[in-house]
DNA sequence: CGATTCCCTTGTCAAACGACCAGTATCGTC
DNA sequence: GACGATACTGGTCGTTTGACAAGGGAATCG
């Protein structure tokens, strides 16, 4: 195995264990070395690649949304969809439900007016959130409430998968579940 | 000032200044001694009042929830309202936008199967939430998907506040906003 | 093939953590 | 008015934290 490889490899397993970590525990609980054992390697690997917990924090959220980036892109909250909106509002949904991770990042880093909140507004959801913006730039108010409902109705069930499972006795991540979740979520927001 | 008098007294500037910290910085992230400085006191009067950790989030989770309960005790996810279901879930979306941090409590202790989610779940969640179930006991996964999207989309834009602002411009405990966000919850979930 | 780069391991550092405890001063009781 | 209870202070304990540094050993390069 060449070096590049060895070190992209490495460094995958880093993030992708700093993401679970991260979500579960939030920035302050998750330790460098939970997330190094999570990756079974070191914490000093850990430091070796990221020089601090900030990096590292800020390369677990560049690849959850990544890996939602695409769903987000196209939801639509002003009504008129670009494409099927049905469909991409369905897309959104689904994907919370396989990567309920983004949502905790979000609201971890939001609660608060810190560096991290500005970084992660910045980076990650002033782009896309923009692209849902009246053209003037100027953003309604409700375009702010609609995005806000939006995100909140679709997500919270899968990120407190296990408070829902002992509430409820249904497990979001059973896809009877989840698709319930997506025609409740499809009825409220799209004019049936 | 009495000997009882006092004891409530630093026990209450104690279980406010816990919510706050708790709300912003999670459970690991919130040390009893800034808990203490936000209380204005120190760190040994903190652990003399509640001698654990888990304890102070306890009566900082019973404070919050008793702040919050008369509002959140009557949502009715089924559709036939009890009373006047649209006076009931306005009253639910300004208790959320007057006191964001239950969102927090409850999204920080769901997200992991551990003792303080239980804890939560037996003790604040479960005795409401059996209030809108049907009667012979089974939660259907319609009413516990209405549950979470209800609850994700009335309180998702206050608990990220800052975000909020730095997102879309508007402040969410402006007044404006949010009655736009009450109406919206208002369109979203009753049939007109 | 020798020299060098660099991924990785191991051990250590000061700082911050939750919990604990002896001592003090004030309130309540007899 | 003396004595016991108790709200509170200050300091300390062992543990865990993020960051760092020295060394090894295999891949890379001249």
């Amino acid at each position: 195995m060449t070096r590049a490889e060895q070190r992209e490899r490495t460094r995958a397993r880093i993030v992708e264990a700093a993401v679970a970590v991260f979500a579960e525990r939030g920035f302050d609980g998750a330790s460098t070395r939970l997330i190094a054992a999570r990756a079974d390697t070191t914490q000093g690997l850990v430091t070796y690649h990221f020089p601090s917990k900030d990096e590292l924090w800020r390369a677990a959220a560049d690849h959850v949304f990544g890996i939602l980036g695409p769903a987000f892109d196209d939801v639509e909250p002003s009504g008129e969809a670009r494409r099927d909106g049905r469909e991409v509002l369905r897309g959104f949904v689904e994907a919370n439900a396989a990567h309920p991770e983004v949502f905790h990042f979000i609201v971890d880093a939001g609660r608060n007016d810190d560096d991290r909140m500005r970084w992660l507004v910045d980076e990650h959801l002033a782009p896309r959130f923009s692209q849902v913006l009246d053209f003037d730039g100027s953003a309604g108010v409700r375009a702010a409430t609609t995005y806000y409902a939006i995100a909140g109705a679709s997500s919270l069930i899968f990120s407190v998968a296990p408070e829902c499972r002992r509430l409820t006795g249904h497990d979001p991540s059973d896809p009877a579940v989840i698709d319930a979740h997506v025609e409740l979520v499809l009825r409220l927001f799209t004019r049936s």
